[in-house]
DNA sequence: ACCTGTGAACCCCTTCACAGCG
DNA sequence: CGCTGTGAAGGGGTTCACAGGT
């Protein structure tokens, strides 16, 4: 008697979040009522996409209308949110592990920043928002004690492995690494990795080309007068 | 005459920068030759996915040895660095402003942080690294001036839109979004959006599907002894 | 013997077209 | 008539299997 859990392909599940942040900006103005049409308009995708995308979790749309926008909602964080909420602990208290920590990115979707983590004696005690900075020799019974189930890294590249390991070890069940270096853990840790220069690299690798191309289409204007 | 410019697959060409990198890295330790399964492995991708992806810029492996590390490095570099080296302009000087203004991700790849806006009286002036922060009114100028051609938004979601419309207004051809909101911009103007709590979100999905899964697998093997 | 390079099969995701419902 | 929901078609990316060098 188990829930046949429909496989979201990865893809879509990725769409199916930011649908939810543009739903939540519509229901903040008090828009009562949105149509595909219009959430992937706000989206930056196509409305069969994102019914297709609906879909997926089990929609309740409203034929010839759209979709109400509260209810779509709450069932959306429902279905995404998981039942658990996320305390998660960030490691490397440097800049972006501030930037992180300080954020409301994670404090307004469930989560809970619970423990920062460094190594240099300089920042341990600290306060960064409401939180001490500890020592990450402590990490093993920080995490046990305040119930963390997923980790941060944003460490230098060189001690990134490292610190896996130690957070693997720790207990943690999911690992964001910022580290722009591959780490590699035991197969029941999801790893997810984002690297800030390669998407800069992409970004700069994509607009040259066009840029190319368009140049390339002008070029072959001219010859016909 | 012109070169047919080969269409290379979006998801190759993010996991062709994560090779460059781990080459890069490969390179810094002295070795000298990688077969598409060791890159693989460093990676986190697999041995055929490697090949494929590398045969998409014509790559010069040798056939029973591998890849020679610093010859690829250097084709990956030229063909992926694109000929002009961006000059980008960081927007919204707040802690995640400071970290990516700061970290060498951008300056070790050929890109090159020349300006800091925000409109914040307090932080006009004020000394970041090498850079001062200019007043965002004063965007086109210095856009024009120091030849920016990539613009990063770090402002809050409510400003995001209008920023974009600045940076389009003074110029640039490439933005990469951090602002947690979809930004519209015109056709000619490539916008990638990075959201940190969406992969939070994922991550979290993921994470907790995969245990959910397991405790099933767990709890049908209870009744078979 | 080993490892690269690649056509072909396979699979998954996106898009199309239309049936279904309000 | 309008908009959702979805089977089917289409396209793109990954994996397979093996041919091709060294």
């Amino acid at each position: 008697m188990s829930v046949p859990v429909e496989r979201i392909p990865d893809a879509s599940l990725r769409r199916l979040f930011e649908y939810l942040q543009s739903l939540e900006g519509a229901a903040a103005n008090g828009v009562s009522t949105v149509s595909s049409e219009l959430l992937a308009e706000m989206a930056g995708y196509n409305a069969t996409t994102v019914r297709k995308d609906l879909s997926n979790i089990g929609s309740y749309g409203t034929r010839g209308i759209g979709y109400d926008v509260v209810s779509l909602r709450d069932r959306m964080r429902r279905q995404l949110g998981g039942e658990r909420e996320q305390r998660l602990a960030i490691v490397g208290i440097g800049h972006l592990g501030i930037a992180l920590a300080k954020s409301d990115n994670f404090e307004s979707h469930g989560y809970e920043v619970v423990a920062l983590f460094d190594k240099d004696p300089a920042k341990i005690g600290q306060q960064v928002g409401s939180l001490a900075v500890d020592h990450i020799d402590d990490m093993a019974n920080v995490v046990a004690e305040r119930k963390i189930t997923m980790g941060i890294i944003t460490v230098p590249p060189a001690v990134a492995q490292k610190t896996a390991f130690r957070l693997v070890e720790a207990g943690v069940l999911a690992i964001l690494n910022f580290s722009s270096t591959t780490v590699l853990t035991p197969p029941h840790v999801y790893v997810r990795r984002v690297d800030l220069s390669i998407e800069a690299q992409m970004l700069s690798f994509l607009s040259q080309q066009a840029e190319a191309q368009a140049a390339a289409a002008g070029a072959v204007d001219i010859p016909t007068p």
